[in-house]
DNA sequence: ATACACTTGTGAATGATTTCACAAGCTCGG
DNA sequence: CCGAGCTTGTGAAATCATTCACAAGTGTAT
């Protein structure tokens, strides 16, 4: 009863059914602002882009969540959600690389608001170096070790230039970092401890442009 | 024999298909430049994170690129691959939203050398409109729809809050635009013949922590 | 207390994607 | 020209994901 969400999670969970969970969330907290009680697999469904059948096998993976004939109370399966996805405390996160990107990161309210604090952010470059955002002060990449094994971050971004990042990476694994989530437009090798997920903007416009390619047949 | 490429297309291509697709043309393209000039479905594979036999089955919807005994000719695989991809042409994209992530799309050098060419930024806000980044003026958002009218962008890149998201993308449907990437964490509701790609960071995120909660068993 | 309208949870069916496995084709060396 | 060694291209099989369909609850109205 502590954690219905655990008692499940034998079978692995596809990596689709874990986007769509957060999907899910968002569109609860969206409607628990709007003073919503209680909300159907199907309301749920249409606001993600996904049928309500697949909603409900989503969930039954974890567990039982709603209640037959009214649907699901949104302040207890917001919870569940979250309990689900882990964020029922707070990550630390570093960001390697403060350039265009690493700085719109650092300074975007949305991942505090989840529960995804930023520690530090380390750059090479000396012009950087010291800088300061906000409250974050921009710390040099030769410390990064060190201050892993001070504090290991739970989550590092990876904003560096393509031809640096599988260096950096190795830099990140060797010191202890278990999970990364990768901007540059590369496939990291990483040992099969480590977790990688990838923001591949290039790659999303490609397929667009695949589409719009072959809209004709 | 003009479009290899083409000829096939009748089945729907996955998602998940073009996604790797994409990753192959980039690895392609780094091997050219080490001067590789043959390579093997298993070498493609390895590098890209998945197996020789995926990636030959990718490249069989499309067509027959290999010799066998040998591997692909990576000059000859690349052209093929850009071609299936849309990537022949130059494709007009504009940006809506000039805030941290609008910018750095903007700045980035990347889009333009895989031939995203982006033509404006829009946003509402009296302090940005006229501002200039390198070579690009940041334009009024009420004047999107007369310019659309005029060049209509292949791509739109929504950046805007997310709050304004819906709002900024039927505008620009109304107008015209086809294809959008989205940056907002949202799931816009759109007819049918547009077509979405999200990007969601926050969601990657909470991928890595639904791993990281999920570790033990 | 019963009927009615609704909605969940879940096996079974269907559909999609990945992996297997191997015949067929190419190159090279002798 | 032949055999050895590779590697492709592709049906068939296996695995994985989604959709269907319906029994089993739940709330409400009468
Ligand atoms: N800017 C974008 O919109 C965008 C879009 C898609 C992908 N990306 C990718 O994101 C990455 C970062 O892009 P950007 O536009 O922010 O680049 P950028 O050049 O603005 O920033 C990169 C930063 O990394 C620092 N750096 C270099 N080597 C480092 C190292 N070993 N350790 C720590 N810091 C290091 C640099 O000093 C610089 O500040 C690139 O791989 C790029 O391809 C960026
Ligand atoms: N910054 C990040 O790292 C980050 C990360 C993940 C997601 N996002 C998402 O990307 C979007 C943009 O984020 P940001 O950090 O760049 O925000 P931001 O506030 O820096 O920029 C948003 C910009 O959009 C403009 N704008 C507002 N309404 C508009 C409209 N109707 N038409 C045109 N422009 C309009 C604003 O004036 C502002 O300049 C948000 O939806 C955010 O959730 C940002």
């Amino acid at each position: 009863m502590i954690s219905q969400a655990r008692s499940h999670s034998v079978k692995r969970i596809a990596d689709s059914t874990v986007r769509r969970l957060s999907a899910y969330l968002r569109f609860l907290e969206e409607s628990a602002v709007d003073g919503v009680e209680t909300i159907s697999s199907d309301a749920l469904a249409r606001r993600g882009g996904t049928t309500s059948a697949q909603v409900r096998k989503d969930l039954s993976f974890f567990g039982s969540f709603g209640k037959r004939g009214l649907g699901y109370s949104v302040p207890e399966l917001t919870s569940s959600l979250r309990d689900i996805l882990g964020l029922g405390r707070e990550w630390n996160v570093i960001i390697v690389g403060a350039g265009k990107i690493g700085m719109a990161l650092g300074q975007y309210e949305g991942f505090e608001q989840r529960g995804f604090h930023v520690t530090a952010v380390y750059d090479t470059d000396p012009g950087k170096i010291g800088t300061q955002w906000g409250s974050i002060l921009v710390r040099d990449m030769s410390r990064v070790e060190a201050d892993i094994a001070e504090v290991t971050p739970d989550i590092a971004v990876l904003a560096v230039p393509v031809g640096e990042a599988q260096d950096a990476a190795d830099r990140l694994i060797r010191a202890g970092v278990k999970a990364i989530l990768n901007f540059a437009p590369t496939q990291l090798q990483v040992p099969g401890d480590v977790s990688v997920r990838n923001v591949n903007m290039a790659m999303e416009l490609e397929g667009l442009s695949f589409i719009l390619s072959n809209r004709d047949r």
